[in-house]
DNA sequence: CGTTTTGTTTACATCTTGCTAACCTATAAA
DNA sequence: TTTATAGGTTAGCAAGATGTAAACAAAACG
């Protein structure tokens, strides 16, 4: 059963590029193209389970929408092309998931949406990877049928892993992405967390380090 | 004695699913694809609980159907594919307790069979986690024939940590969920809350804690 | 209004996590 | 072969999360 999101957004390039993104990763989605026909829209039909905004719309604009359709608990994530802080504090104070600036990439959009997905509903996310059966949802990770138990960047780790599979994954991508932006220490981290989960799920050979760029999950 | 379901739709993979989770819900059902065939079935045997109807049938659709049924005093949630208000609303007059916008999220209907079930006042829904019983009509705790007085947010946790048993349920999911969408308080109160159901039904083993996510209630 | 019950916050003990340092191994350059 | 560099691995420790009792606050009840 997959999630159904809802878009808002008046650049045309911009919608059907998102839609044809959700499409291809499974979601149902529902595409709006300004403000007050979302507002009436949604006033049947609230079933959504996230919705995405452009805060500039023809009609009301996207921080209107959100207080009207705060009733209906939707979490949402903005986006926007306003860097403007004012904006984002906004938003996040009126009770928004997050935001994203445009451009952005897509691939980030669809991992924030993916956290929303799984926090608030329970969309089972599962991710196969040989033997081994990770459940994003549940946080859970099984190999063979026997729990292995990962601690939370571990796990965080290997849901990337997996999810860019044959790709080599720069260590900075994944400082950004598992440990956040501001992180500081310059650091051996990654290197460590890596060599626990090749301990602890016997992927010595899968998880090759590409040097002096990061590491790379490889179908053997 | 559990209560009986009437399924009528068409699209086989739906109804499957739909059998799939009443079976496994406890519910009594029977699944019938096309509107004369249940009319027809309904002549004979009308004891059902509840009906879950699709609008869109072969034979007579979900309205007409509906209005025949009426005299049997069934609770009746649509399965709607259209996001179409006009048949939102004739459902709704109609009497319809409830509809659902397919795709559904199963546990959302779970969900709400469980709130007709319960509002309709004939059936108990209980829950059972090893010799614990729990009695959501009357919300009464039993663990081997004692009877365990628990707190209203107690029991509330207690139930879905049951529902979700074996999956980790995060924090804030549990903070939505039980205590409201905006509950504000930066907050230990979960935690407090957890203890006191280790402690009351002894599930110190039982109710494991996720670092940094949640908690979760496992089949030892 | 007081009393009782329920829920939240605080405070401190305990446990878990993940960063760092230190040392080891492999590889490639010199 | 030596040397330099990067990654592999282990263990200890500090920061942060959770467990829990008890004080405090809020609400429900009479």
């Amino acid at each position: 059963m997959s999630a159904r999101i809802l878009v808002v957004e008046d650049d045309k390039a911009i919608s059907d590029f998102i839609a044809i993104n959700l499409q291809y990763t499974g979601y149902a989605y529902t595409v709006l193209s300004n403000g007050n026909d979302a507002a009436a829209f949604l006033e049947q039909d609230h079933s959504f389970d996230l919705a995405l905004l452009d805060v500039m719309l023809p009609g009301i604009d996207g921080f209107e929408l959100m207080n009207r359709i705060k009733k209906y608990n939707i979490p949402i994530i903005f986006l926007t092309a306003k860097t403007d802080v004012a904006s984002k504090i906004q938003g996040l104070r009126g009770g928004a998931e997050d935001y994203i600036i445009k451009p952005f990439e897509i691939l980030e959009l669809l991992v924030r949406i993916e956290k929303i997905l799984q926090r608030t509903g329970k969309f089972n996310v599962v991710l196969h990877y040989k033997d081994i059966v990770v459940n994003i949802s549940d946080h859970s990770v099984i190999r063979s049928g026997e729990e292995i138990s990962l601690k939370p960047l571990e796990f965080d780790l290997l849901v990337m892993l997996i999810k860019y599979k044959n790709r080599t994954i720069p260590r900075e991508r994944l400082l950004n992405e598992i440990w956040g932006i501001d992180f500081i220490g310059g650091t051996r981290t990654v290197d460590v967390h890596i060599a626990q989960l090749r301990k602890k799920l016997n992927l010595h050979d899968e998880i090759k380090s590409a040097s002096k760029i990061g590491y790379r999950l490889e179908d053997v």
